[in-house]
DNA sequence: GGAGATGTTTCAAG
DNA sequence: GCTTGAAACATCTC
């Protein structure tokens, strides 16, 4: 399910929790979700505790509990993984194979699920996870600058530009569907490497990643519908899907360890400087 | 029955 | 030490 607009989406589904006491914790303890932390410890923490709040970043969730025993707050962090999902049941739910944590206020019950079990629960006592103190700037925040993906892309030159795109470290939030929509956008093929691309091209890959971000965020976060016909997402899966924009039938193949699918034609694998080269100098034979 | 799925982590090789 | 790619993780669906 979730890349950055599905998970501030699912974020706000605990929403009508806000303000309520936890007066019950049920988890699967032995679940792979709480590897590295003491789901007893996480437990004991949030049972009394309100919710105060939340936030959204990248694939990461933060749920802020506090008081009434002490002023200190605690944090409950939450990654979907590929299965993962946040919703709300009755207060006296029971719990079933796939919901792992449970978090029981008196009029209703705030379920975390995940079959699959790549998701991932974090906690911190009195400050928020490491992680979530360093988290890089998000996609969509003036800080996420051209220099800084120049730069990035310059440190890992070899690597194929749909891996790049699925790196958290420089794109908080972007996933394999919003990184082949920001390369069909940009027209660049996803097997070009991340040294090879031009300014002009980096510069193409910056304002598409701002742009997917935002108008997803806009269109499934806030209203809840999928991309348009006009963008790859609708036809990415599709049995002999086409190009909205050319026409042309959509390829698929294995690049950066994920399913990648572009528009052949549209994102040549040969960048303007190659192509140039070539029809000045072509090669002998 | 098999392949593959909006994701990360780990490990080994270059 | 850094970069890169493949495998592993666990379950469900087509």
């Amino acid at each position: 399910m979730p890349e950055l607009a599905e998970v501030e989406r699912m974020r706000r589904e605990w929403d009508p929790g806000l303000g309520g006491r936890v007066r019950e914790v049920f988890l699967h303890a032995e679940k792979r979700i709480f590897r590295g932390i003491e789901p007893g410890d996480l437990a004991a923490a949030l049972t009394g505790r309100s919710l105060r709040s939340s936030e959204a970043h990248g694939k990461q969730m933060m749920f802020r509990f506090s008081g009434p025993r002490s002023s200190s707050s605690c944090y409950l962090g939450v990654h979907l993984g590929m299965t993962g999902a946040l919703r709300v049941e009755a207060k006296n739910y029971a719990p079933e194979r796939h919901d792992h944590l449970v978090l029981r206020q008196s009029t209703r019950s705030l379920v975390l699920s995940d079959p699959r079990l790549f998701g991932r629960v974090t906690f911190g006592d009195g400050t928020p996870p490491e992680f979530w103190r360093l988290r890089p700037p998000a996609v969509t925040d003036p800080e996420f600058t051209m220099p800084r993906v120049e730069e990035f892309l310059g440190r890992h030159r070899g690597a194929p530009i749909k891996a790049l795109l699925l790196d958290q470290s420089m794109f908080p939030g972007i996933g394999n569907w919003m990184a082949d929509e920001i390369l069909w956008r940009a027209e660049i093929h996803p097997r070009r490497a991340g040294g090879e691309l031009e300014e002009a091209e980096v510069r193409r890959v910056w304002k598409e990643t701002r742009f997917v971000a935002r108008e997803a965020l806009r269109r499934i976060a806030e209203r809840g519908v999928d991309p348009p016909k006009s963008w790859l997402f609708p036809h990415r899966w599709e049995d002999g899907g086409r190009c909205p924009r050319t026409g042309a039938g959509l390829v698929r193949e294995t690049i950066g360890g994920r399913t990648t699918c572009w528009s052949p034609g549209r994102q040549p694998e040969l960048g303007p400087t190659s192509v140039r080269r070539r029809v000045l100098a072509p090669p002998r034979r």
